[in-house]
DNA sequence: AGTTTCGATGAAAACGTTTACGTTCCGCCG
DNA sequence: CGGCGGAACGTAAACGTTTTCATCGAAACT
């Protein structure tokens, strides 16, 4: 408290010894005395030192940050991928910079740009970011990493959800419970998930139902959207016995069309969504889904991108894929129905 | 890209100017002719200059970060914070650097202290931090926030939410409906939301219903301690009316409990919770709560850290509050039951 | 005993800025 | 016409580290 800050000179003169022998106890980097170690420690701790890490940065050229450039996100997805993310980094002594709700090409832009020089390397998920944006707007030796983008370039590596045989799987667990088969509610268009789901309803259709007919109707992930979409499939000629969104939320919009149309859930039509967002389960009938561990996705990003930073290039492909695994609950009718799993999972 | 960065010496050099004109023309200092300022402009342009920040952050001791120090918070709460605050910091040219998940006092103390130097203030969310914990740990001119804390200390101002008020106005309003008392759900004993909550029950009851007995069963603000307390509240001799629990959570255990028992909500008993959690909207019968604007929380503490960093004491007392909504759904009888509110709000 | 080797230490350079202080030049007033 | 003031600009110090290099002893060889 009370006096400025003590520099490394205060410690140095404290303990009787240069600055560069405090530097090196300090750091632990050896070639120092046990007792000189010990006068610089008692030193240290004696003057309350902490090393300025402007003045260590400027010298060494590393700033122990890493930046996490996100969408602006809600929900839980958000602040799961930051809990993965700050987990890992902080047990490898890294400090996290984030910077969230970015809503066009301009911002995320900024956002990169300002991020330079301040980290070390960037975890990046952005819909308006590719090859070209970075090759433009990152220094050629900051590292980066993407998050569930299509981008496939060596220099950026990117993890992504494994949406195509989360999806698959889902489909073939509806088709394997009885349904001939299985109509899909899509998301927005331009989404790269919504895209890799579509086609892993698609890949499964063909495989395990190829003479059933596709029933695909088009949402956008939203609750509203899936609202509709229940609607329009209730009018339609040939109604599904069986749904599939491309998301939870658009799942929870439809099942209540369905609710209120009167169709029992799953007894008349089976249901099921993708994301298992923590709703999922509190919807009556509980949601069956698909389920990602996003913090998982964080962490995974994190190690491949101190990887880059210790200079290893992305070992084999340049893509890593993170599984999803298939969460029965009661909307999609596969489920054992008694009274501990009827229970929502966190009392149990 | 290519070439390794460039320096302000380079942009002096391109510019055939000092690098003191350099400093002046890109931070705008005034005292430099048109044509430099043009010269300067162009070289750094072309070169891609984007000024040192270890070195800028070395000399003039601001770093134009903001440190947010929470707790390993799930869900939206925390995500909306962070929300909340990295919009109002960009607003202002800041940048976030955000340190959860952090389980006790040393882990609180390690988060706090490798900031330092790192950050121009900090916003602190923690059970663990107290004046006293600040004082040892800060350096005395760091500003700090405090959110959600009980501190009255004139250096670190605090920011809470109006728990009481939002309770008191709960159980006003439960009160009001024409349930003659309401039972209480507390949180966990340590935890100041939650007391600030209990003390904003015992309010209203002592002064909307005063001759009615206080009946107040523990939890800790976990779904299942809900789940527990609504079975003892169905056990009591004396079944109430109406339950008002600590938060969300707790209110949704409670009502899984009250359903498995066939009661009624809200015709049997009424129930209500606190936090208005996405869940919330999607449990049924929907959850009444009291609705607290995250978001404007941390919106709120990253101005009050920017007054204090600009060295304006904290104007008037230390602490401010923000003010909490009674959200009134199905659950606690008192709803207007139609079409239109039945649904989710998303739909609306 | 003389020379080499090596470990511990200190002096000083370097990192890229900002900024206090000089210097130069010019116009202006006395 | 001499001095003065001020604008434009440059020089150099300072910020707090890390790190290279030199120095100094003492221990270890020959």
């Amino acid at each position: 408290m009370t006096t400025k800050k003590a520099t490394i000179k205060d410690v140095a003169r404290e303990a009787k010894v240069s600055i560069a022998s405090v530097s090196r106890v300090l750091n632990g980097l050896g070639g120092v005395t046990a007792e000189t170690q010990d006068a610089v420690r008692k030193a240290a701790a004696h003057l309350h030192y902490v090393p300025d890490s402007a003045a260590r940065s400027l010298i060494t050229g590393r700033t122990h940050t890493i930046g996490a450039v996100l969408p602006d996100l809600y929900g839980e997805f958000f602040s799961e991928l930051i809990r993965g993310i700050d987990l890992a980094a902080r047990a490898r002594g890294l400090h996290l910079l984030v910077s969230s709700s970015h809503d066009g090409v301009e911002d995320a832009t900024a956002a990169v740009r300002t991020m330079r020089g301040r980290v070390d390397g960037m975890i990046i998920l952005s819909q308006f970011v590719d090859g070209e944006f970075l090759d433009r707007n990152l220094p050629s030796d900051l590292p980066a990493v993407l998050l569930d983008s299509p981008v496939d370039n060596p220099r950026y590596p990117s993890i992504n959800i494994d949406n195509i045989a989360g999806a698959q799987a889902m489909v073939k667990h509806m088709l394997d419970a009885g349904h001939e088969s299985v109509a899909f509610i899509t998301g927005p268009a331009g989404n790269y998930d919504a895209q890799e789901r579509e086609k892993g309803y698609r890949a499964a259709m063909a495989q395990h139902a190829p003479k059933a007919p596709l029933q695909i109707i088009t949402g956008d992930f939203t609750e509203e959207s899936g609202y509709r979409a229940g609607r329009e499939l209730l009018a339609q000629a040939r109604r599904p016995r069986a749904v599939f969104a491309a998301n939870d939320m658009t799942a929870v919009g439809c099942l209540y069309a369905f609710k209120e149309a009167g169709i029992r859930v799953p007894e008349d039509i089976a249901l099921a969504g993708f994301d298992d967002i923590l709703i999922a389960r509190y919807v009556s009938p509980s949601l069956s889904t698909v389920s990602v561990s996003i913090a998982d996705l964080g962490k995974s990003a994190l190690l491949l991108l101190t990887e880059l930073m210790e200079g290893k290039g992305p070992q084999g492909s340049n893509t890593r894929t993170l599984r999803c695994d298939v969460v029965v609950r009661e909307s999609c009718g596969a489920h054992q129905t008694n009274v501990a799993t009827k229970h929502p999972p966190a009392l149990v």
